[in-house]
DNA sequence: TCCATATAGACAAGCAAGCTGTCTATATAT
DNA sequence: ATATATAGACAGCTTGCTTGTCTATATGGA
């Protein structure tokens, strides 16, 4: 560590690969028309009561932002707006079976590209890998940031 | 990790956090006008013997886009262009006083973000992980990727 | 020496993904 | 009842890249 910014750089490349591979793989499964950042919609999304607002903040970007990519995926036929049973201004959000295999397609793409690095490091230090970061992580919304 | 898809986003924030803390702190330091990406440049061009077009696959961007921030780094008086020794075509590029200083702040600010991660995790653990980091991250273009 | 091909960088136009600002309808609290 | 806050839509703009094209210079082979 002579020069920090190393460091910084080190954890952006490993998070850019990560995101590069798992996007290459569920493109490979013939998802073309999705982007990373989908993934994670589609996490909020299928973990249920979400609606645009909600979107909005846990992928840090603005109402107009989420808005403009629910418009998307429902104009692609991954997500379904319903109304809300308690409140007639918001719209939940619901995933389509397209949808629901969109996800399971990135689980599985996430599983693979993270496998290399678990039999490269072994199981301990990965486990050890894992329980760090936890504990670094700030409870945030997930975003590239710059 | 029962979803393999919180790790990628436990790294992204990770990543995200680490940038984001270096920014606010060079920008604290008074370089306001100065964006993250900006830091990785000021890195590569420290190094020595950089053109644009060096600059361009350090970052991982086009030709273009590499000369288009160098253009506002002269601009803002962070780099030179000065002729290259052995090809007319090209432009080696130098750090300004002010562009030392700021890569000298930005080397500050990534030691001192860095820093409580040494302390929550100890210096051995903390060792380790950079260690692991090294053994995973690709050399490739530091880039945030989506 | 001449020519073909590659490279450095500039100029122009286009585009994607975000932003701010504004609006309506609805909810909530005083 | 009334004031304030929130969900989401619409419009227009900015930013930070992109592709495409051009000139000047370098380089390697006939």
């Amino acid at each position: 560590m002579d020069t920090p910014l190393t460091f910084s750089a080190l954890v952006l490349a490993l998070s850019g690969q990560l995101v590069q591979e798992i996007h290459d793989r569920v493109s490979q499964q013939g998802f073309h028309d999705l982007r990373p950042v989908h993934g994670f919609a589609f996490a909020r999304i299928s973990s249920g009561g979400a609606t645009t607002a909600d979107l909005a903040e846990h992928l840090g970007v603005t109402k107009q932002a989420a808005a403009q990519l629910v418009a998307e995926l429902v104009g692609k036929g991954y997500v379904l707006r319903r109304a809300h049973p308690h409140d007639a201004r918001a719209r939940l959000l619901e995933l389509t079976d397209d949808g629901r295999a969109a996800t399971r397609a990135a689980d599985q793409a996430a599983r693979e590209a993270v496998a290399p690095w678990r039999e490269e490091l072994g199981e301990k230090r990965f486990g050890e890998l894992v329980a760090d970061l936890t504990r670094l992580a700030p409870r945030g919304p997930v975003r590239p940031s710059w």
